[in-house]
DNA sequence: TTCAAATATAAACAATTGTTGACTTAAAAT
DNA sequence: ATTTTAAGTCAACAATTGTTTATATTTGAA
């Protein structure tokens, strides 16, 4: 094992610094001196600094996409598969904090052959949601809804949860999380 | 009536252009070409480029605040005032859909006096959430919940609104909109 | 020991950026 | 008619930025 931890610190560095300033805001020089050393030896470990950017984009989003993929091709009811995808969320955004705020704060900066490639990923998680949504419907477990707005809602309802692992202060546990925001979901705030 | 169109024009094109690439990568140059004056003619409408920033996000940051105050000291049920709230929150997404674009994706650009003063703000808009939605629970019209939670899930549960109007294809009418999302927040997406 | 790969430095580049100062011209108010 | 104000141009600045090239040092394997 250890495949040159040297380059995995440079990445991990990159990304709490762009998580911090942000991926503009972040300079090359800005990782180097925290890595303690030149600017020119980044260069040794990335090619340019949209790499950085794209490298834990699409990584990130292709674990999403696993995952959802994998709940969808189960038999469970929808409503079982909405908690899964909820837990997933969770679960990711708990061991990958970094990760998951890049993706939600970051993804505009991607250059344009990469950013179609990426908003077309996004607009296909947002797909296969809605399918998940429409599929609970017809199963009559779901109301009657518009879909669109739905799919909208939900996954902004738990874009922040990242939030609530990167900033350490509390840390807070991922299954009482998991069941309050399950609960809201599925049977909103009323009595 | 009429006070200088022509700033107002500078302002709105800035608006429009930080909404297309970002705060970031918006250059003074860039505002200046679309309203077909050279860059130093710009600093005759602003006195920086940050305070473009400023003046957008603290002011549609008291419009909330100031509707928000408004709710909270009706008499209505905490179920009527969330209403009211979400039901605010969809006609500023319509009716300036660039400014809220700009108080969801550019905050972090603000440098750092003004910085701490707008995510105080933030916070305590935040507040004020929390309180409606703890008044609920103590009214018995709401049900048991981790009201910090419920708080954070709801706010970005209606971040994505201005989306909905930013890109224009489509125009959707707030009326639904507003049903659509009360119903969800509410009830959740369980039949 | 030798040799190649990994790790680092130093110096410089070309381009971009926010901002300023000195002037000019057009429009409005006195 | 004169003067103030609004609107604009031109040239230049100092700083920052991503990136390259050439070169040196360290390290692990042969």
């Amino acid at each position: 094992m250890k495949v040159s931890t040297r380059r995995e610190d440079f990445l991990q560095t990159s990304l709490e610094l762009i998580h911090e300033k942000g991926f503009k805001a972040t300079t090359m020089r800005d990782i180097a001196e925290r890595m303690g050393f030149d600017v020119s030896n980044s260069y040794n470990y990335i090619k340019s600094k949209q790499d950085i950017l794209e490298l834990f984009l699409f990584r990130t989003s292709a674990e999403f996409h696993n995952t959802m993929d994998n709940i969808l091709a189960c038999s469970y009811t929808a409503d079982e598969k909405l908690k899964q995808v909820i837990s997933a969320h969770i679960q990711v955004a708990a061991k990958k904090p970094f990760e998951v705020a890049l993706m939600v704060n970051e993804w505009r900066n991607l250059s344009e052959p990469k950013y179609n490639e990426y908003v077309a990923l996004r607009n296909l998680y947002e797909k296969k949601m809605a399918k998940l949504l429409r599929e609970g419907v017809q199963q009559g477990v779901f109301k009657e809804m518009d879909v669109k707005i739905a799919t909208a809602l939900i996954l902004s309802s738990i874009r922040w949860l990242y939030d609530a692992y990167a900033n350490t202060k509390k840390a807070m546990n991922p299954i009482e999380l998991e069941r309050q925001i399950v609960g809201l979901v599925l049977e909103g705030v009323l009595k």
